[in-house]
DNA sequence: CTCAAAATACCTAAAACTCGGTATTGCACT
DNA sequence: AGTGCAATACCGAGTTTTAGGTATTTTGAG
């Protein structure tokens, strides 16, 4: 038996779904609370449900920093988002926070118990229209590939300035001169339009012209 | 009608899938080609399909790369990856360089054609094994919320040294001295532990320690 | 109020960086 | 054989940064 919880300050609408988790056969739903905190003291006592469904706009702390609270805890709950919002940054930070499914409150009561199966059995329940927009937020990710026609002795250069090493340091491991060292890196400032290190290793990261054996990758280091 | 293509070196499979598409009476594959080369040739002639299935391991040019160039000639393409690979990296690649869906090749004939419906229909298709990847890359992707008790004058000057400011420019921003901000730039490398300006940069970038407005960012600014 | 942390400001000396040059060598392409 | 680009190396002057310090004034929490 799936135990749930249910976080939503309108209780109308949790009373709804409620009912509905409740009718199932194999799902049941014990608690519901209007707000985050609720949610984590009785956590805290030990009754610990399969899956919780909340809400983002919720009085007190928001559901997204609740995703992160309740993970904190106990990671092992599958945790469902249930709104009204659909924008990139709402869908983005929940993810990114923990979320295991998202589902606008639009959702049919079959959909949200079909999100929960889904949940429980290891995936991750989004529908098609909210997942074209997580596969946008994804391709915006990649930066534009602009090389600024860096030789590949810049770019070599480059990468061994973005890990913060000095001229001498850089002349040491390729071998040359500092001067010459000094040189190329007087020519990456011309291609990418600096005139500090600081800019030039931030434009590196955030315009992706790292690399790490030939890929791409973004400033985390994926 | 909606008119699709497959790109896939394995003939006897992609006769397979397209026995079962042109089974259906909404959907035709007239072409399936064996490397990404013979479509965008085909491409060129101004044959233009609305969706099409690719492999990623093809001969010559593979699937991700196939993705991209397709999308640069014909952006309104939509793209459906079908392949054995379930790993992060080709997931995350495919979904960044555009790709509307992503199927395995276990995936029955029937959700296949509910895939090709999904994507015409302006969403995307993914199943809920790979959402839980999708989702689990994504928060791989949120930093850890290092903080290293900077306070939030330091902070403050530690965004505008990633902006590529010297100490002096920042001392005029900040209506202080040029001596003080000098002063808080050497108590934030001691925090951070490091030692110049530049890996200063970008460890900050990279454990997303800038914020705009509040909000942390990732190296590429979302 | 009081105490600690934060923010402010200054000093010195060595090291590193920025920017304007010049110049040679080697390699690939025509 | 000649042209162009990449990589190498150097000079000099001025600026900025780094790494030790010390010291005063705010400010916030108890």
């Amino acid at each position: 038996m799936i135990e749930t919880w249910i976080i939503e300050d309108n209780t109308s609408y949790s009373t709804l779904i409620r009912s509905a988790i409740n009718q199932s056969d194999w799902c049941t739903c014990e608690h519901e609370w209007t707000t985050v905190a609720d949610a984590l003291k009785y956590l805290s006592k030990g009754d610990i449900p399969d899956v919780i469904l909340t809400d983002i706009n919720l009085p007190g702390m928001n559901g997204i920093e609740g995703i992160k609270e309740i993970k904190a805890k106990i990671k092992e709950i599958e945790i469902i988002v249930l709104t009204v919002f659909d924008d990139n940054e709402k869908i983005f930070d929940a993810i990114c926070n923990g979320a295991n499914g998202y589902l606008l409150k639009s959702s049919s009561p079959e959909e949200i118990l079909e999100a929960i199966k889904t949940v429980v059995d290891g995936g991750s329940s989004i529908n098609a229209g909210l997942a074209r927009k997580v596969f946008n937020i994804f391709s915006s990710l990649k930066p534009a590939e602009h090389t600024y026609g860096l030789t590949k002795r810049e770019n070599e250069i480059l990468n061994y300035l973005v890990d913060g090493k000095t001229a001498s340091e850089i002349a040491k491991v390729t071998f040359t001169s500092p001067l010459t060292v000094q040189t190329h890196i007087k020519n990456i400032y011309t291609k990418l339009q600096v005139n500090t290190r600081s800019g030039l290793v931030s434009k590196a990261i955030k315009e992706g012209l790292i690399s790490k054996g030939g890929k791409k990758l973004f400033g985390n280091g994926l």
